[in-house]
DNA sequence: ACAAATGTCAAACGGATGTTTCAAATCTAT
DNA sequence: ATAGATTTGAAACATCCGTTTGACATTTGT
């Protein structure tokens, strides 16, 4: 039953966890777990008794590493959050160059996230799963994780638009852009059966991004442009 | 582990009592019931006893209607996704006017199908679930319902970009708009947590989708026009 | 080395779930 | 109206759920 040691080389990455937790077998091996079966079931359909079968762990592990299943999730699903996809598109973000090429990086980092190098999706998984069904951990990980993140692309559109990040225009297409690529996250067996030449393959993944940004940055350099020059039209930024 | 068997084998009326009755038989109020539970909790997590306390039914019904839960969940998918706001696209798309009125049209009828003032969202929902976590009963959905839908949007966007509806351009584009609008639909509650001032009411939903027809069609013109002058068409449609 | 703290284990608890049972009620046709 | 089929009802069934318990094993601090 041991034969299912941690396939990723690097250690559980210890966040802010206030207890002294060096190395914590079986705790680790409940998240991994847990990402897997939450991911395929979802919160409520995920059984702990399947988690721990999984984990190797008893029954009871849950309940004392955790304080329920509920803690468990909440776990899981902050790791699922925080991890690879988000890291690499603050960091395209955050990287220097014109608001279109750190648009067009996130773009990419966002869409190779759904297949390009690790663990299977499972966090695409678990967020379509949180999206069917919120659950009262979804609330916090929005504002901790997405929030900032999703700040900074409202600044990269709005300035392409020229408007402020909070108009209602920079707004929308913001959302525009992340429909895009989170269509293919949401949506990838449909998408697939709908055209089964949709392979996501690394090479079929550059192509989606780069049309992505290129579908997008249409309309936001017609805009911007278009509002570059003096001329007369209403900056009405009701948030 | 999901054995979906679509066969019927509940026990029917006898013939000719099938018609439009009027009054309350239990089934209708089932199936009724059962799309609003579904679509809240999904399917595992939707429980028979409040599905048949919603419908004022007792216990048994629901075995005794259809052949078990499963088999209750197999009517209620069919009737959702065949219903309501596929008929609406369909008409949108089938309507008279220029391309680029279709489009804006076929988006308008999905993005105001999301809340209105009317009929509650069970499809959205219900598909959201099913994304989550596919069951068998989906593949068979998609190529009822959602594939021809799909081929007709394809033609249309294929028209205004000058391109055959299979070319991987088309399909691109294609799904570009689509994923727009069903962010929407799918990830609502984290949109509203992200941008509080987003009410879905019908005036808003008309703005949100005269904006995602507005966000799409800068690129397809661009991309249509600049086919239009060359007249040289090289049809590269790898499927 | 030893006692306290920490982690693991099998078993069981109360409750909820889908399903079944069978008698009573209702409808249908003669 | 009566016999038969059809539909409903309350209760019980077996199973699974999350959680708790208390004994046992292991690690830790001194």
């Amino acid at each position: 039953m041991f034969e299912m040691q941690l396939a990723d080389g690097s250690r559980q990455m210890s966040g802010r966890d206030t207890e002294p937790n060096g190395s914590d077998p079986t705790r680790a091996k409940l998240i991994e777990a847990a990402g897997r079966v939450f991911a395929q079931h979802g919160y409520r359909a995920s059984t702990v008794r399947e988690i721990c079968q999984v984990a190797g762990a008893n029954i009871a592990a849950v309940n004392y590493h955790f304080r329920d299943k509920l803690g468990l999730y909440s776990e899981v699903l902050r790791q699922s959050v925080f991890a690879a996809q988000l890291d690499r598109a603050r960091a395209a973000l955050d990287q220097n160059g014109t608001p279109e090429e750190r648009l067009r990086a996130v773009i990419r980092a966002r869409v190779q996230s759904l297949h390009g190098s690790e663990l299977p999706d499972h966090h695409s998984r678990i967020v379509a799963h949180e999206l069917a069904a919120p659950t009262p951990a979804l609330s916090q990980v929005i504002d901790e994780a997405l929030r900032p993140l999703h700040n900074r692309m409202l600044q990269i559109v709005g300035s392409i638009l020229n408007l402020p990040p909070e108009h209602r225009k920079t707004r929308l297409c913001t959302y525009s852009i992340i429909g895009q690529f989170h269509l293919y996250a949401l949506a990838q067996p449909v998408l697939v059966q709908l055209w089964p030449g949709l392979k996501m393959t690394s090479r079929q993944l550059d192509e989606i991004a780069d049309h992505i940004a290129d579908f997008s940055l249409a309309y936001l350099r017609e805009i911007g442009s278009r509002r570059q020059k003096p001329r007369r039209r209403r900056v009405k930024a009701r948030t």
